[in-house]
DNA sequence: CCTGGTACCTACTCGCGAGTAAGACTACTG
DNA sequence: CAGTAGTCTTACTCGCGAGTAGGTACCAGG
């Protein structure tokens, strides 16, 4: 809130930090444009001049933000899967890493999901770089361990889908957060491994554990 | 361009067409914050007091605009679409006007998806609302044939997820506007109703007219 | 106690863009 | 040729927010 005047001295490496968490913050509640310097200094206890002797102008401190929760959530989704696995138990693994990531970090989502997508700005690039590493993951994972002749488009576009699915489950999300990570993991996992052709008729994927208690 | 004095005086119905095409062309462009009055009186052709003389101020304008677009989009989808039949070929139907008025309605898509989600205000209304119209349609749809027990959270995390994915594979789309529509309306078909479960195994889901051949 | 360096501040400038006041042009009606 | 209703304009006001100038408190080492 900051009502009294002088803020205490901290070493610069903190403050950075500080700033760097309310930045995250305000952006992923006013988005981009809507969100003001005044308002960043406000939350993160300092004065605006500090903002720009430290971090710059507001898109490269907007860009820091990016790189910063983008870096995060890659770090903890590859830290998830295991390579030299099931296809299908890597994707699993990387949907249970992602679902965990997001729900533990909301505002990094919001930021990274809707306020740097829509900026057309050098963010974009920050951020479809991100976005891509996921993306050719997904298609190389696919087009690894598929039989059939496919195309890199069409690899591509595929996973392009489901990332897009797993965006938007996290925001629908949002709204249910009574419903656990790993519920709504396993819901995406059964609708992109089995299809609504199989769910349909009562066919479900089961994670690994109940398949070595099975088999 | 407008860079004559005078604009040819018009009835103010067709004027307001003008405005919001304008409208738009530019909040598609560069987003709500981003776009300025001034510039779209400027490719509306007028000056900017015709703006607020006709529809009001700014978020009126995009307010209105989002309506107008989202309105044209369900009414494609819905026409397309065939109540009383199968469930896989309702599902083809809607993929395939949605993706007819995505690659024919560049603009509206770009003001609909990108701009209209981000912005906090009066407009999430309209576009929380659209989009919850079709994830209630492919939830109802999914409840109504599904023989599997399934909670009414399951069917609309499920049917936000495949609405993400159409989102999604839309946006991806706009990068490779070489893929026709069908081709791309058919992939994602093909993972929300077959599975990568079975598209690695090679099986893959046909449109209604193939089954007419073969049955 | 001075001297410098680093953290931190108040109090500005300045441009941009939303919204408006006040009037000018056009056309139809008698 | 008035009068009047609707179209369209130029030329402003005014607040907000990015970025800055020019300091003040605090902590070293001498």
């Amino acid at each position: 809130m900051r009502t009294e005047g002088r803020a205490k001295r901290l070493p610069r490496a903190v403050r950075e930090r500080q700033i760097m968490d309310a930045a995250v913050d305000v952006f992923s509640r006013l988005g981009f444009h809507a969100a003001s310097m005044d308002e960043i200094s406000e939350v993160a206890g300092i004065s605006k001049p500090m903002l720009y002797a430290y971090l710059g102008s507001k898109e490269e401190l907007f860009a820091i933000c990016i790189r910063r929760e983008a870096t995060r959530m890659m770090e903890a989704i590859a830290t998830g899967v295991e390579p030299d696995q099931e296809p299908d138990v890597q994707l699993w693994s990387g949907l249970r890493a992602f679902f965990g990531f997001v729900g533990e970090n909301r505002a990094s989502w919001l930021v990274l999901h809707r306020q740097a997508s829509t900026q057309g700005g050098p963010f974009a690039v920050e951020l479809t770089d991100m976005r891509s590493r996921a993306v050719s993951l997904v298609a190389a994972l696919l087009t690894q361990s598929t039989k059939a002749p496919a195309t890199v488009l069409e690899a591509e576009s595929l996973a392009a889908a489901l990332v897009g699915a797993g965006e938007s489950l996290a925001e629908w999300w949002l709204d249910h957060p009574e419903e656990p990570a790993g519920v709504v993991a396993a819901r995406l996992m059964n609708l992109v491994w089995m299809g609504f052709g199989d769910l349909v008729e009562g066919n479900v994927w089961h994670p690994p554990s109940r398949r070595q208690v099975s088999g």
